[in-house]
This record gives C-alpha cells, structure tokens and sequence, in this order.
DNA sequence: GTCAATATTATCGTATACAAGAATTAGATT
DNA sequence: AATCTAATTCTTGTATACGATAATATTGAC
C-alpha cells in the first residue's frame, strides 16, 4: 500500500518529531498536513499509518492523531532492547562475519580515530554509525539487521546526544577495538558483551543527561 | 490512524495468511476484499496497509499487493531472533520477577504436566503460550514486551507444529522447569541460555520438519 | 455569575468518482 | 503462424463529497 508519496511525508513528519519540532501531544491535522503537502487527506492519512506503524504517533479513535515522544522510561527500555539487539548481531557476525567485513569495521575505525584526535562529533557518529551498521549487515541473519536497523533509526537522536559527555569519544573509540577483536578472533560470548556494553552504557549515559537537565529545569 | 474496522480486516485477512488458506504470491485484489467485507476500498487500503507494516503482505506500486509467506531461510532467521529476544527477557526477568510471576509460571507448567500426560498438544500449546507471555510480562521492559509479543504472534502457527514431533512436548516441559528454576533464583545467565536453547530448538525442530517434507515432495 | 443543556462547528471515517498507469488482448504486418 | 503494436480494460492512486461523532460555543435558567 505504501505509496511513494505518503512514503516521502511521513519521512518529512518523523525527521520533524524526531528534532522535537513537534513536541510530546501535539495534534497533527489532517486538513492542515493536506494544505501544507499540497496533497489531499487521502495520501497524509496513509503517511499517518506509517508513523503509527513505527509507534511515532499514536491515534485516538474519532479524536485524531497525536505525537508521541518517547518519555524516559521508554527511551531507556529502547536503549535496553537496542543493547541486545546489537549483541545478537554481535554473538552472530563474530562466527560469520569475513575478512572483507573486518577490514571495513578497521576503515571505520580509524576515521573515528581521526576523528577523536580532531574533536570532531560530526564526523564521529557517522563512521560511528557505519561501524555499527556494518556489524548488522555482517549478522547472516537478514531479518534481525532489519529489525536492529530499524531501532536505531528510532534512536539515533539520542545516541548522539550522549556522545558530546566529555571523554565519552574516547571511550566509545576504545570500546569499538575491543569488539572489532572480540569479531576477528570469532570469540562470539566476547563480542556479544563488548556490545551489550557499549550500547547499554549509552542508554545510561543518557539518564546521566536526563538527570542533569530535571537538576537544572528544578532550579 | 486504525480505525476500528480496518484491524478487523487485518486481523481476518492475517489469519488467512498465517493458516496458509492464501499463498504466497497470492494477490490480494482490492475491490474483491472490498465486496467481500462489504465495505468501500477505502477501509481495505487501511488493513492492506497494516499487513504490510508486519510485513505479512507486500506492495508493488500500480501493482498492488501480495502475500508474503516467509521462506525456510526467513523462518529460520525468525526463531534466531525468537530465541535472542526471549532469551533477553528471560535475563531481564530473573533480577526483575515477582513471586506472583513465579507462582504463575509454575501454575502454567503444572497445567503443561497435565497436558503431557494426557498427551493433549492442545492443551499444552495454550499453557506454553502462557507460561511464556508470563515471562515477557515480567521482564520489566514494556518496549520489549510488545516486541517480543509481536514476534510471538508471526511465529506462533510455526511453533506450534514442531510441537507434534514425538518427544518433544516432554523435552520442552523439562525446559520449562529449568527456566523456572533459574528465574526464581534470579540466575540471570541461566534463564537467559536456558531460554536461548528452549527457542532456538524449535527452529532446529522446525528445520528438520522442513527436511522432511523436502525429501517427502522429492519421493 | 455559574452551571447545564442544546445547538453549532469542526474533524474524523467512509464512500465514491475520477485519473493515471499497467496488463492483456486483438489486430495487423511480416 | 508468430510477433509487434495499438487499443481497451482492469487496477491502483488520489481527490472529493457526505455522514457521523466529538468538541465547543452559546444561550437560558437557577
């Protein structure tokens, strides 16, 4: 059913609540979203679907449709299910991943190697992400890459925000060695805790900032 | 979005699908659907669309749909993702779970002795789907729980059949009383791999099944 | 002045009509 | 007879119109 158009404005409305230019209750109305996309209700109520699909949005029958943010509690369930998400990928790639993957894992390594002598954030998360996501691809499991990608789309707003703590470049860098190792010498128990680590961390991480900034809204 | 009627189609439309009644390749013709729920096309591009979300039906532009059965390589990354996520819960739940959560899953798995002896597979089904719902339901993490539910349903006509393999409802039942066990002693790698196991056995069980019928089509 | 009840309005849910593209069939040509 | 092309038909994609329901505003009574 998907239609390429509905495709491109439910994109066009997730990047919108994603950078929580919508915020948590906001109403999205369908005459309106027509209006604006120059569509009419037909196409945005399918692009609605979608978001509601991926629990971006949540409909109230006969009220309408409304965003929702995850709140705390739900970021760090995510975070938690991410965590075993990548260490599945993990256990898996480090008994069939190739020599071909090792080396890309490598590559990205040392761009955010390069990256952290620089200081550079931006150009961290993306080798960052490329890292990570070629350890999915490399899983042999079609399905769960999928499914893994699919999380961390949802959360990487988030992810990233916890990679500017100070010293946290470093030491997500240090962690990347130790899984690329665990990976190359097929220590599957090794790679699968080196990610539930590091991913779960980041979930942590994340409270710390949440903490943080419920200490600073107090004062 | 989902409107009321449309999960009603769905969900119909779903069970065709996951009893086989339709193949895969099967196209599903808007209008006929429309005539048969008797309702307009508008409802049923709605339930198409949640099929597809689930990835139960796919879409070719100006083509229209198509059921999607899952092939023996999809099935089995399926059950590899099963097992990883029950495996997760069952961790989670070893630290996190109630002793009205352990009473439940004993009362559950008395009910699966019963069954055993009686050789009821039905009756063991229905227990097991509960004994195992109880687990997810105290894994403390709601975004896990729903995942993994949604999981379990996909899967759900797959495990059933391995089930009818001879020996399998008492090695199962004895799984179960390992996972208690760990659970109750809050052993939160045991219940993990004791979970681990249980599931990924029946994507093996399943494999063979599959064998099976292969050389029986080949005879 | 406040509360309640009714009327009005706005929005969702569904049906239908129309447009665009793909598939199939029929006809013509080689 | 076979193949290519053109036309028709069938199906999807989108717009719009209508009906139903819930939120809101207004009016009247206490």
């Amino acid at each position: 059913m998907t239609t390429r158009r509905a495709n491109i404005i439910a994109d066009a409305i997730e990047q919108e609540i994603l950078t929580r230019k919508l915020a948590d209750g906001d109403r999205l109305d369908e005459h309106r979203l027509a209006e604006r996309f120059d569509v009419s209700r037909t196409p945005i109520r399918e692009a609605l679907q979608l978001l509601q699909a991926s629990g971006l949005v949540e409909h109230h029958p006969r009220r309408g449709v409304f965003v929702r943010q995850p709140g705390p509690i739900q970021l760090l369930e995510m975070f938690e299910v991410m965590a075993g998400l990548e260490s599945m990928c993990g256990r898996l790639a480090a008994s069939r991943i190739s020599d071909a993957g090792i080396e890309e894992l490598q590559k990205q390594n040392t761009i955010c190697r390069e990256a952290v002598a620089t200081q550079d954030a931006d150009m961290y998360f993306a080798a960052n992400e490329r890292f990570h996501h070629t350890i999915y691809a490399h899983c042999g499991n079609n399905f769960l890459e999928l499914e893994t990608l699919q999380l961390y789309r949802r959360l990487k707003p988030f992810r990233r925000q916890q990679l500017h703590l100070r010293g946290r470049l470093q030491q997500s860098l240090d962690e990347h060695e130790g899984i690329v190792e665990a990976l190359s010498k097929g220590q599957t128990d090794k790679a699968a805790s080196a990610l539930l680590q590091h991913v779960a961390v980041q979930g942590e991480k994340f409270h710390r900032l949440l903490a943080l900034s419920a200490i600073k809204a107090a004062e």
